[in-house]
DNA sequence: CACAAGCTCATTGTCGACAATCTATGGGGT
DNA sequence: ACCCCATAGATTGTCGACAATGAGCTTGTG
């Protein structure tokens, strides 16, 4: 899954999982509506076998519902489902840079500690883009999640969580002057990590993601329940 | 799922479904063993196509691990997967009573008491028998995560997770001397969500796992790795 | 005219067979 | 004797068709 050595043979129903993702992360699939076996099957030109293999791991990442004998719908974006995602999100990436301030090694922080550096300047770039939000945010996240070294919580958030707040992010237009506050809280959040305080980089980290899910609920009401 | 309106009919990889998890948590299906399905499917005297709709659920909730065109094993239990699995579960349930402690309504807190009380009685009859760990426990937690109301919570816990740590349970045979504190730990626990304390309520679950991983990590020693 | 029952049809669940890939055994080379 | 490669077997991935179940419409009735 996120480990790149393993689950090395790309099979198809792993190809149209990643088609399907996509369309329904940035919402060409539309939100609650409909899923079509027997459609998706024609557009994608394969058997439904593997279609039903990518439904479930759809189902998994709670991009999907299915119902036995009735079919499949896209998830509802609402306000209540944002909440919950993020109260979640605030627990599990807290304990997730505690860990990972307990865990990381200290080339990964090097490492990481590049990878802002890098954020930084791509971002003086080309200002007012959604490229940090889009990508940059959700690498640093990522990575600091990959450093927990809890394998259990690294399939949560990368594999079931994940697409959700991307889906989340895309379809409310995330972009806005939070990029620049973004980065000091990675930079705040990176220190404590590096200073192996995982108190202080579970606190900043929560901290960090209220921000973002208080950013992303003000959007949501500009735009309409 | 969890929801008993939803999910109304059953189908036939439901059935299996229940069967094997039943069988690898017992450990009827051994530790590590490779999964074969055209066995599988003799066994069951089903096809392949739902027997692989079950498999895919258990890797969902961690009881097998697949390779694409290597096929699938049980997982085998570890010191390490049991407390990366605990780990976990102190931070989620420890946001569950926090959230129960918000959410639930006082019928359901009265319903909540009234199961403890029964457990008590259930318990000083058949003193030592491994009923209260087994069922009166996950019970108890059970009700405590869906009175959080956090529907992506309850998926982890109730889903996702709780089989793991029923087979760790099951097969490290867990009875012993921990049954009444833990009676004593939930009483506690109930207390502070009647109190809508939910910060405490979320300290003592907390503290309530922490004992109950150190117990089961006794039995892990002396059993051998 | 509103509502319920029955029917038609589409969709999902299941099946058996074929194709692609991996594992294991045996033969050849160094 | 050891290691590498090729071949044989078995297993997984994929396919198309059939059976079972749900959804929507038509029809008949109060």
């Amino acid at each position: 899954m996120h480990h790149p050595s393993l689950r090395s043979p790309i099979t198809a129903a792993d190809r149209v999982l990643l088609e399907i993702q996509r369309a329904i992360v940035e919402g060409e699939i539309a939100a609650g509506s409909k899923i079509s076996e027997p459609e998706l099957a024609k557009r994608f030109d394969l058997s439904r076998a593997p279609l039903r293999e990518a439904l479930a791991r759809l189902e998994r990442c709670h991009l999907i519902e299915r119902i036995p004998n009735a079919g499949a719908r896209v998830v509802k974006l609402s306000t209540q489902g944002l909440l919950s995602l993020y109260q979640l999100r605030e627990t599990l990436e807290g304990l997730a840079c505690r860990l990972a301030a307990e865990h990381m090694a200290d080339s990964e922080i090097a490492e990481l500690r590049a990878l802002l550096d890098q954020h930084l300047s791509t971002q003086r770039v080309r200002e007012g883009e959604s490229y940090y939000q889009e990508a940059g945010d959700l690498d640093f996240h990522y990575r600091v999640i990959l450093g927990s070294k809890n394998a259990y919580l690294i399939n949560i958030l990368c594999d079931e969580l994940y697409y959700l707040v991307r889906m989340y992010r895309v379809q409310l237009g995330m972009n806005g002057p939070r990029v620049s506050r973004a980065f000091d809280e990675h930079k705040a959040i990176l220190n404590a990590i590096a200073n192996r305080d995982g108190e202080l980089a579970d606190l900043l980290m929560r901290r960090h993601i209220a921000a973002s899910r208080r950013n992303i609920e003000k959007q949501l009401e500009q735009t309409g329940t």
